[in-house]
DNA sequence: GTAATTTTGTCACTGAAGCAACAAAATCGA
DNA sequence: TCGATTTTGTTGCTTCAGTGACAAAATTAC
């Protein structure tokens, strides 16, 4: 069934929407694979001949794809198939992670090639304005030596912090110390609106970047953990994001896993996040707690876990097994500090899984450490950021003609 | 956006899914609202009215939709508009529902009629077979004294239980001592194919039907609570199920909220269902466990709840609100046993949500009641069984030629 | 009763995908 | 080396779903 009815809507459909829909699924193939043959595209989007090469030769037009007889390496008979790649044009996003003690950029392009970084400071206590205006000069210095026909297609922006999606506003991000920030507003101003900025939260892109580029490629139900102080979730339910209705969707921190555990920032007891965050492995571990950036090391250091670090793996465990029950999904990703404490802590998460799940033949839900590292936010806020131009490439690409030009001579103060 | 890109299956779509498409949307509006007039339909399907017209005049001649001049009640000026309604062929499917002491079966129409019901017994320690054979033989019932040109498209079953999506398997139902029984397919040979047999637990029907009937008519994102001993969830995301990768999605009854808890069945301890099924609120009640088919009289007779029973609903909020955290829903609905536990304990409850859920202008999930008290699951059943009809009507309603017949034939045991 | 409003049916038109036939390119086998 | 085989790309034609414009029909308001 390839065209999948969105039910709340009930909106109907039209010849127009299929020619914008397989435009996007197309380019989405390109992308997701970089270098496609025009055959693999007839098997897998299951059209005809005809309508791949029709729907490649608009896409050529539009300079975004580019079509060449394939190099060297054969395979089989017949008459090779040309290669569909990204084309002259070079099309691309900027992607934004907001941290707490840096901004860094990327620029990326069609394919997921990461085209250039850069990173900026991110001054203790700046505010939003500050933020922006980094954003935007960085972003400005990093475009500056792209060909002039480049097509920036958007901005992706990820942050560790509770992002409401619909209109892009931060609603609370602790580490920073902002609340009901509408960042991506104050980015677009910036930039005279020549592109639209999204936004989205570190757990939120992580599984997304894990989806797209790293060990859940392929998968269609997927949990992501991302932990720090704080324990972020990113779902991905039917192969799409699990978002909520406003966009609060996976805030497993607050979880409650033990009424009488430890005190959490919240003021509640036995949140996972204060069971198995940063300060809970630092008490374990006897770490002071400004030591806790040395976390992930010391814990690479652990051979045989303490009781007291054991008893955090217990607690990740039962964690782990709660959202299992919940989402049944083919893994669960423990990113941030997360997969440096499984690896040693391995043996009691597992058995905790195995003891709290059900465990069927067709059902073995995976563990997993994330394929992407410490990028997994950059690379999840680049594919948001190309998320539009995969639904509907002619408006897409039309819009941001120009947006460029414009990011480049984005006025900023002093 | 009217077509939703499934992303994982890279698929490509052409005129014909359109047109699907738009028959099957047509046709779940008439499902929907039971009638609606023609010039609705072009609004809310955003189509053109030769567009609509023409889909009217296709489920026409397939008999399963027929259009009328308006009865008596005008509305504005203007030629009234033709209103669409079931046709003259009746169009139904055979819910069923397995509990455990009955089996209740009821014939619903297209629009949601409730056209018959049939309760059968449920022997105690009766196997899947004789289950499987009372329910064909209680359908062909049933289906006695219905016209013969009418279109059965399907069956629904609901159970509680853990039911694999795919293959209709049920994985384990303890309230019935049943494990790995393909009971779809047991039905199937039963009445020789005629028709798909779709299968479901309890609170994952509970939801689909609150969605598609209740109190969540309209929204995207709810999740549904049936509480008896144990504890099921149904999700519904986006405005459609969240299965999981093999249908196990939703098991929330052994969600760990105190890991030092109340023991469960499941050999945990703190599991939600131990903290606030069946079993718990008679604890707190002080009432026998033979007694326990009475709680909801008891319940109701609570005018202020006793500290054991504030403490239930204390764990209750609690694990409402990881829920709300998870899922960011627009409402939780509380079926079962909940629904009578819920007035009982209601402050603490919501006090308890209040406090661990952030809480802004746009965000501010309902904890409700459901809108159907003891049909949902039935209820749920047939939307489950009409499911297939309203994503392709054509296929199906060819696919069911004949059913009726072959079911009511049903060759049986004895 | 007349005008305004709204909906309907009809029909020619547009645009997207499918199909079939032919030509081209590469591999494999003798 | 050459022909048979396989696979692909191209082209013109067909099919079909949705659209827009027009005139007609039914109702309400003045």
């Amino acid at each position: 069934m390839p065209l999948q009815q969105q039910r709340p809507t009930g909106k109907g459909a039209n010849q127009e929407a299929v020619r914008r829909h397989n435009l996007g699924t197309l380019l989405g193939h390109v992308h997701r694979d970089g270098d496609v043959s025009r055959a693999a595209l007839t098997t897998r989007m299951d059209l005809n001949r005809s309508t791949i090469a029709a729907l490649v030769a608009e896409l050529e037009r539009l300079g975004v794809v580019a079509q060449a007889t394939p190099r060297g390496d054969r395979q089989g008979a017949g008459r090779p198939s040309l290669h569909v790649r990204p084309g002259e044009r070079e099309v691309c996003v900027i992607a934004v992670e907001l941290r707490v003690e840096s901004i860094e950029l990327a620029r990326i392009g069609l394919g997921g090639a990461v085209l250039g970084r850069r990173s900026a400071p991110m001054a203790p206590g700046s505010n939003p304005d500050d933020a922006a205006d980094e954003v935007v000069r960085t972003a400005a210095d990093l475009l500056a030596d792209v060909a002039d026909d480049a097509l920036l297609v958007g901005i992706g922006v990820g942050m560790p912090g509770i992002v409401s999606t619909e209109d892009g506003r931060i609603h609370y991000a602790p580490n920073l110390s902002w609340s009901d920030v509408a960042f991506s507003d104050l980015l677009e101003q910036r930039i005279g609106g020549a592109i639209p900025v999204v936004i989205g939260n570190d757990a939120n892109l992580g599984v997304l970047a894990e989806h797209a580029r790293g060990v859940a490629r392929g998968m269609t139900d997927v949990v992501y953990l991302s932990g720090d102080v704080g324990v972020g979730g990113g779902l991905i339910t039917r192969g799409r994001r699990l978002l909520g209705t406003v966009g609060y969707a996976g805030e497993v921190g607050h979880m409650r896993i033990t009424v009488d555990g430890r005190r959490c920032r919240c003021g509640n007891r036995g949140c996972w996040e204060a069971e198995i965050g940063a300060l809970a492995v630092a008490d374990a571990l006897g770490t002071p707690s400004h030591e806790i950036a040395h976390l992930v090391d010391l814990l690479d250091e652990v051979d045989t876990p303490s009781p007291p670090l054991r008893e955090v793996g217990l607690m990740l465990g039962v964690g782990i097994t709660n959202l299992i029950n919940i989402f049944d999904p083919q893994a669960v990703i423990l990113g941030g500090l997360l997969s440096a404490l499984y690896p040693a802590v391995r043996d009691d998460v597992d058995a905790e899984v195995r003891r709290g799940t059900l465990d069927s033949e067709d059902r073995r839900t995976e563990v997993l450490l994330p394929g992407l590292g410490r990028d997994s936010v950059i690379v999840g806020a680049g594919e948001l950021a190309f998320g539009a131009m995969m639904s509907d490439p002619l408006a897409v690409s039309s819009a941001a003609e120009g947006a460029l030009a414009q990011v480049r001579a984005a006025p900023l103060p002093r």
